[in-house]
DNA sequence: GCGCTGATTGTTTAG
DNA sequence: CTAAACAATCAGCGC
């Protein structure tokens, strides 16, 4: 009964082994903050990409967008982000699986969105090494009334809970 | 004045 | 598979 986002029975890894979930990884910035990167040794993410496409915004993160309005909106006087984090972090938790549903079908929504992204990010990648074909074409989502266009007109009204309705 | 840091968890990505 | 990184946010503080 319930869904079955993958293989039933898969989260034993996570919680056998969680030795990085340090949560003071360091400063995953490696950005720019500090000369933390990680040595150049072999950078683990390719360089700079061209256009890459940003992550979209995780089942949590979704929740966290609607939850930090409620949090402030009983918090003005908050002023920390990681109040909030914490916060939304607990009550997450606190959440049933039933409730995250529409938390996680957005998010597979725009996971599919996102992957219809690297189809091009990848092209480009892939022209750039090759240098480029002389015709290149950009494939660019062509469409896709779901999320992105096909609302339009229509408001929110996201009701789809039906996703993954594999069985065996 | 500008830009990173902190904190949350989930997904993503490359090796 | 694994380990690391990064996604939003926002105000405070460093240089």
């Amino acid at each position: 009964m319930k869904g079955a986002r993958g293989k039933a029975a898969g989260k034993n890894t996570a919680e056998a082994l969680k030795p990085a979930e340090d949560r003071k990884i360091g400063k995953r910035k490696a950005t720019l903050g500090k000369s933390s990167v990680p040595k150049a040794k072999k950078e683990r993410r390719a360089k700079k990409d061209p256009n890459k496409p940003k992550r979209p915004p995780s089942a949590f993160f979704v929740f966290l967008e609607e939850f930090r309005a409620t949090f402030k909106k009983e918090n003005p006087n908050v002023k920390a982000v990681s109040a909030v984090g914490k916060a939304a972090g607990e009550k997450w938790k606190s959440m049933s699986e039933e409730e995250k549903v529409p938390y996680g079908a957005k998010a597979g929504k725009r996971k599919a969105e996102y992957e219809k992204q690297m189809k091009v990010y990848n092209k480009k990648q892939e022209s750039s090494a090759n240098g480029m074909g002389d015709d290149e074409e950009d494939e660019e989502v062509h469409d896709e009334e779901d999320v992105a266009s096909g609302e339009e007109g229509q408001h929110q009204q996201e009701d789809d809970e039906e996703e993954e309705e594999d069985e065996d």
